[in-house]
DNA sequence: CACATTTCAGAGGTACTGATATGT
DNA sequence: CACATATCAGTAACTCTGAAATGT
């Protein structure tokens, strides 16, 4: 874009979700040197925060829609970083569980993800970083309502 | 999402990426209500703002791909809003003109637009919404190189 | 019966890629 | 010839809808 319109320029709304884009593009790319997605990064940081749990269950707390976990779960066994097992107490449900092989490999996209931030915030000082995330969270938690 | 897990919520990327959705959705369903889309509105700021130009630069300066500026000017010509005359000087181009009507409907998703922010923003304050408005044209004006 | 879980198949809006025809 | 423009067709990542099969 090479002149942005005043208009655009000067509206929240547009500056959140065009730093947004970018953002989402820096994470994506980052993840994606280490053969990770969006999804398997949330889907493995939900299992090892809250333990094993439900398909159901997990795509609740990752914040992915049921349909969408089922595929992601796919690719994260097909790599061996998670594992899938029937659940005695219910037997409509898969326990999934984070491997040993899943826990280094959260811990490398956890690395990745933290040199993402610095490049995302790299133009703003400490103090700025903390009230940037401070009011981002309050937005959020409104609009989680 | 019940449970987020602690990481998540502590990053400054997913803050933005998920605030950036909320604050999306609000924009788009407020466009829609005067049957709008980002793209309408994009479209007739940039030639308010600048004046006639050909779809190409039209493009440029709303941000928008060229094979998507077509069908979204297509789309506002069917409600008259915009006009596409052959430009004498280049028959390879359009010259594209905001209409009488187009100017109406743009004041009015302007001031729609104008609640969206409202909204958006309102758990912060005056000053709040400064600094972060702020901080988000940096970070924008940083990432766009 | 109402409800939860897993799974699949598809749709929607946004962004982009590629190809073509036309004209400079 | 290289380049710009307008157009169309199709892809890609992400989110969500709908429906089916299974089990509580």
């Amino acid at each position: 874009m090479e002149e942005t319109p005043a208009r655009l320029a000067a509206l929240p709304s547009w500056l959140l979700t065009q730093t947004a884009a970018h953002t989402h593009r820096l994470v994506i790319d980052g993840l994606a040197t280490l053969g990770a997605s969006g999804y398997h990064y949330r889907l493995l940081v939900a299992l090892e925060e809250f333990g094993p749990a439900s398909q159901a269950a997990l795509g609740r707390r990752a914040g992915i829609h049921l349909s969408d976990v089922v595929a992601a779960l796919n690719e994260l066994a097909g790599q061996g970083l998670i594992e899938r097992s029937p659940d005695p107490d219910d037997r409509r449900r898969n326990i999934v569980t984070i491997t040993a092989p899943g826990r280094r490999q959260l811990k490398k996209l956890d690395k990745q993800l933290a040199k993402t931030q610095d490049e995302l915030l790299a133009p703003l000082s400490e103090d700025e970083r903390d009230q940037l995330t401070r009011m981002l969270a309050r937005l959020l938690e409104h609009h989680k309502r």
